[in-house]
DNA sequence: GAAAAGATTACCT
DNA sequence: GGTAATCTTTTCC
């Protein structure tokens, strides 16, 4: 699917298709969430994809009681605990999703969403947000990237992981200085 | 039922 | 650059 205008939602059916695919398109898109305290958004600027037969996914021993959000429909929000912080994903196909890893700051007052719980901590989602799926009305919207990107897309290894550390499927703005550390590999 | 690991972050030297 | 915090899920016995 080609990207659109800049004011078009993204329906779940951006969502199914090829995780690579949906990971490096979701890159410049805007990721909006409503609460108490008004809307919540974030120009996203890494991403990482979880795809099939990935020993690195947590869907690669099959559905559990933690990621049985990844086995839902397309665009659904998958939220899980680590270290007392949460990280969101969106799923893709059947088992895979994308993880968001760092957008622009948020907000007035510029909050940081440069790594996976930053990102979450500052568009306000909680572990209650799991199982949501993305809507344009509702808590939790996208909104497709511009047409061109201003900059290039970098494709680089994961961050954060033991198992198929070799696979490059971190998504990243070259150049963005949101991006979490330690910034995408040059090459 | 117990133990280990973890898609992180903040703070230390 | 290294490590502690902190706790749930998963995995193994």
């Amino acid at each position: 699917m080609a990207r659109s205008s800049s004011e078009r939602w993204l329906a779940p059916a951006f969502f199914d298709r090829p995780t690579l695919e949906v990971a490096r398109d979701l890159l410049g898109a805007t990721v909006q969430v409503r609460g108490p305290g008004g809307p919540r958004a974030t120009e996203l600027v890494e991403v990482e994809a979880y795809g099939p037969a990935d020993p690195a996914s947590h869907a690669y021993r099959g559905p559990t009681r933690r990621n049985r959000t990844m086995y839902g429909p397309p665009g659904g929000v998958y939220v899980y605990r680590i270290h007392q912080v949460v990280c969101a994903n969106l799923v893709t196909r059947r088992g895979e999703a994308v993880l968001l890893r760092a957008g622009t700051p948020v907000g007035p007052e510029r909050t940081s969403a440069s790594g996976p719980g930053r990102l979450c901590r500052a568009l306000g989602l909680t572990f209650a947000d799991d199982g949501t799926r993305v809507s344009r009305t509702g808590r939790f919207s996208v909104r497709a990237a511009p047409d061109r990107l201003d900059q290039a897309i970098v494709a680089s290894p994961r961050v954060g992981i033991s198992r198929a550390i070799d696979r490059p499927w971190r998504f990243s703005v070259a150049g963005s200085p949101w991006v979490s550390r330690p910034g995408p590999r040059l090459t």
